[in-house]
DNA sequence: TATGAATGAGGATTCATTCAT
DNA sequence: CATGAATGAATCCTCATTCAT
C-alpha cells in the first residue's frame, strides 16, 4: 500500500479542494484540472473517486494513531497528555486545515459505507486513546472519579471538536493554536480533581 | 412568512429524506416523488431548493429560541437549566431525528452563504442562551469561576453535540434520551463548583 | 403500459439506428440528436437506455404473438400456414428492416439479463406456435412423422432465420419477399410427406 | 503471417473472454489484465484491437477450409458427409465455445468492414462446400432434386446455426455433440430422396 | 395550483490508443 | 519486448430549473 508521488499529489489536491470549497466541489473534473492532468488520468492512480477519499482517511488514521500513541506512551502527567492532545491536533489542523474539514464532517460520507467505516474507525481509535489517558489519570488520583470515564472523554473530545468546527466555519479566521491551548487548560481544570 | 400546509408538507418530507438518506439524497426528484407531486410543483411553494432548507433552518431556529428562552426564564437552578437544555434537545431530536442531521452538519451548507448565515445565527443564539445560564450560575456561586465562561459553554455544548453526532452516526441506535440525561449529570458536575 | 407518441418515436428512432448502423451505435447521444431533443429528455420517457430496448422487444413480442396466433387459428392447411409464416415475417422485415437486426442478434444482449429474457421469451413463443402448426400437420398425415417434431421446427425456423440474416448482411440488397416465398415452398416440400 | 506464441496467447484469451462474457466485454484492459501484461504490450503484437479479431477469424477460416475440404474429399456418401459436417462443427464448438460466439454473431462486426469481409468469406466458403456436397448427392440420385440446391444448403446450414445459437444462448447448457448428431440425422432425412 | 416536457451543465467512468522510457 | 503515464472522445446518467399549458 505504498503511495506514489502522483497519488500523494492527488490526495493533497483533493484535501485542498475540500478545505477551500467543501466536499461537494470535489469532482473529478475539478481535481484533475487543478493538478493539470486529464480526468481519466486519475483512474490510473486510484480505482475510484471513493478510493481517493478512503486513502485520505487512511492517511490521517495512521497519523492519528501514531500521534496518539506517542502521547500515551510519553512520561507526561495525564493532565499534560490532554494538553498535548489538543496541541498536536491544533498544529496539524493549522498545517492542513482541510484535515479538519474531512475529519469532522462525517455526515457527508453517509452514503458510502466504506467511508463511514473508516471514519468510525478513526473516531473510536481516538476515543480509545483518550480513555486510556483518562483512566491513568483517575488511577493516579489526579483526575476526577465522580464522573463516568466515558463522559470525561466526551467532554474532552467534544470541546476540541467544537472549537475546531467553529474555527472552520469561521473560515480559519482565528488563532486555533492559541485558542486550543487555552481551551485545553480549562478542560484539564474541569477534568482534574479539585485542588 | 406564514407557512402553508403544502409548504409544511414539503419541509417535513425534506427533513424525512435527510434523516433517512442524508442530505445528498435530498433532490427535487426524490422530494416531489415522495410527496406525490411533480417537480415543478415544488417551485410553486418555494422559490428554490435552497429556500426549502432555509425554511427548515428558520423553523428550527424559532423552536430553538422559544425553548431556550423558556429555560432561561424558568425559575430552576442553573444546574437544572443545563439538565433541561440537554433534555429538551434530546426530546426534540428523538421526535425528529432529521433535525440533528440538519443542525449538526454545517459543512454541507458551505457553498450557500444563506444557509451558513442561518446556521451561524442558530449556533450563536444557542451559545448566547447557554452563556446566560452559566453566567447566572457563576454569579450565584454555584458554577465554577476558575474557567472562562466561554469554555464552560464550549464544554457543555461540545459534549451535547458529540453525543448527538454519535447517535446519528450510530443510525439513531441507542436511547438518546437516557444517555443525554446521564451526560447532563456529568457535565453539570464538571461545570459546578466542587462541593 | 400504454406507449406515448414520444415513446414510440424514441423506439422507432432507436430501431432505425440499429438497422442502419448497428446496436453499437445506439447511444443516448445519437438517439437524442436524431430525434432532435436533448439527451436528458430521453429519461423523461424511459427510465433507462435498457428500458428502450426492452420496450422494443416487448413491442415486437406482441406483434409476433398476434400474427402467429392468427396464422395458427386460420383454417389454412398446415402447409399454407408455414408459407404464411414466412410471408408475414418477410412483410414485416421489409417494412421495418431494423426489426430483423434486433430480433436476430441475440448475442448483443448477452450482458443484460432482462433483454436475454425478453429475447428467449419471443423465441420460445415462436417455436411453440410453429410446433403447434407442425403437430397439426403430422396428425393430419400431411407432414412427415419420420423426423422429430422439434427438428421440423428447427429446420423451418433455421432456414427463415438464415435467409433473413443474409438479407441483412447483404444490406437488405435483395427482394426478401420473393426469396422468402421461394424458400417457404422448398421448406414445405421438405417438411411434407412425400407425394 | 506466422503467429508468434504471444499472439496466439492473445487470441486465445480474447476468444475466452468472448466465450465467457460476450464480445462487448472484450476490451484491451480486460484482455491485457487477463494475460498479465500491460495494455500497450498488446500493441507490440497486434496493430489494433481489430487486428486481433481479424486474426481470430482468419484462424477459424483456415480451420474451416481444411475441415470442409477433408470432408468433401473423403469417400463418404453424401449423407455421411452432411453428418460429418455437423459432427466436426459440434466438436469444434464444444472444444472452443467462443468460436461459435465469434462465428455466429455477425451483427457485432457491422461497423468494421474488414471483419464483415472476413465473416462473409467464411460464410460463403462454407456455403460453397456444402453446395458441393449436396450437388454430388443430387447427381448420385441420393439427395432430392425437387428443391433448389441453394435451399437445401440453407436448410442444412440454417438448422446447424440455429442449434448452435440456442446452445450458446443456453449458456452451453446442453450436450451439443449429441443434439447435433440427432439433428444431422433428421436433416439428412429431409434432404435425401424419399426411400 | 399543478404538470408534462424539456434542458444546460455537469457527474463519474470506460475505451482504444500513444508516447517516452 | 515491455511498461507507466497519459489522454480525447465518448458513455450513460442526474440535477435544479424553466416554460407552455
Amino acid at each position: 500500500m505504498n503511495i506514489t508521488d502522483r497519488q500523494q499529489e492527488i490526495m493533497d489536491t483533493a484535501i485542498a479542494i475540500i478545505a477551500e470549497e467543501g466536499i461537494q466541489k470535489l469532482t473529478t473534473k475539478a481535481l484533475s484540472r487543478r493538478i493539470g492532468i486529464s480526468e481519466p488520468a486519475l483512474y490510473r492512480h486510484f480505482e475510484n473517486k471513493l478510493a481517493i477519499l478512503v486513502a485520505i482517511l487512511e492517511h490521517f488514521s495512521q497519523w492519528s494513531r501514531i500521534v496518539l500513541w506517542e502521547i500515551v506512551e510519553s512520561d507526561r502527567s495525564p493532565e499534560d497528555k490532554i494538553r498535548e492532545l489538543f496541541r498536536r491536533h491544533a498544529v496539524r489542523f493549522v498545517e492542513s486545515p482541510a484535515t479538519s474539514a474531512v475529519l469532522f464532517s462525517e455526515e457527508i460520507f453517509k452514503n458510502h459505507p466504506e467511508l463511514v467505516q473508516s471514519m468510525t474507525g478513526i473516531m473510536s481509535a481516538a476515543e480509545g486513546f483518550v480513555r486510556h489517558i483518562l483512566e491513568e489519570g483517575i488511577a493516579a488520583g489526579r483526575l476526577r472519579a465522580d464522573v463516568p470515564l466515558e463522559h470525561l472523554a466526551m467532554v474532552t473530545l467534544g470541546a476540541l471538536r467544537l472549537l475546531v468546527t467553529r474555527w472552520r466555519l469561521n473560515d480559519y479566521g482565528f488563532d486555533l493554536q492559541a485558542e486550543s491551548d487555552r481551551l485545553a487548560g480549562s478542560v484539564v481544570a474541569m477534568v482534574a480533581v479539585s485542588p
